[in-house]
DNA sequence: CGGTTTCGAGACGCCGCGTCTCGTAATCTG
DNA sequence: CAGATTACGAGACGCGGCGTCTCGAAACCG
């Protein structure tokens, strides 16, 4: 779908300021109710947008050891929510579920990084290094929500690369 | 300032979906004009009137142990997130600081969950639990992450009270 | 070629923030 | 006490966004 394309060009040239319903029909070459024709709302564009570049921009090569592979994931997971222009659109997405129902019913259960998280875990599951039985969406919160935190609140705009737990040296 | 405590009546009242600057103007008897001669945008009195709520209501009873102390603030902290009215408000103040650079510059530097951390944290460095020389921000990072993550993406609906950190039994 | 459907363009209604204006009430001054 | 001056409640206004509605032209179909 070329209005999708034009999510992503818009996003990348002009920033998520312009990512108006207008802007995106204009840029689209489109009628604004023929992008409603296909999608509710705004968010829900969005959120099919960014989807696909998240999950791309967070796939990591494995590293050697799981402490490594999560210091990797999560320096990607950092960059990817600081630097990555799908990566602000996702915070700006998030930001909008904390004071929008209709926003958060819309990313419940499908959030990219958790999704982006899975295959970390996994591999750490087959090393030994995490239980068997631990729950992926609590261990996923576990290893995403300091990163996660430290952007969120803007307390992270110093140090580089934080580590996946407690107690460095 | 009669202003404040409109803002939190209305939040308790109304819900935050009533927060207009209309709306907290005419609850406070007030003229709009009069509010901004006071504060410079709808972020700077949430945050003013939140923040204090905030710290009231995430001050904990310690515990006897560090594992404890943790449980049982993280467990605050997530009522405080998705329970409290200021909760709510502060929830919805940092999703706006995703997509507004001026409301993320009023947060930085102030999160109330931060400051709120300090004294569990210091606890457990007393207690020679955690190490003297670990970063404050860092180790709250650690210890809300996981909570404030879930609480944020929605993933965290169901469960009651996670763990501070990975792998229960 | 005529009828029907699709679609781009954009006007419109609504609502929120933040500014501007006005008339009244409170305060100050002689 | 009265006239002048300031403070402030009320709300009109401009702006911009979302989502809906309308229209005329283009594409498609028989």
């Amino acid at each position: 779908m070329a209005v999708l394309r034009a999510v992503d060009d818009l996003l990348v040239e002009e920033g998520y300021a312009a990512m108006t319903m207008k802007g995106i029909a204009a840029r689209a070459g489109v009628g604004k109710q023929t992008v409603y024709r296909w999608w509710t709302s705004k968010a829900e564009i969005l959120l099919e947008a960014v989807m696909q570049d998240a999950r791309e921009e967070l796939v990591i090569e494995p590293e050697a050891t799981t402490p490594r592979d999560f210091a990797r994931f999560i320096e990607a997971v950092r960059l990817f929510l600081t630097e990555s222009h799908a990566g602000i659109a996702y915070r700006a997405l998030v930001g909008e579920a904390q004071h929008d129902q209709r926003v958060a019913e819309l990313l419940r259960g499908s959030d990219a990084l958790v999704v982006a998280a899975r295959p970390v875990l996994q591999r750490a599951i087959a090393r030994g290094d995490l239980s068997r039985e631990v729950d992926l969406a609590n261990a996923a919160a576990d290893l995403l929500g300091p990163v996660f935190f430290g952007v969120f609140t803007g307390s992270a705009a110093a140090h580089p690369a934080p580590r996946p737990h407690t107690r460095r040296r």
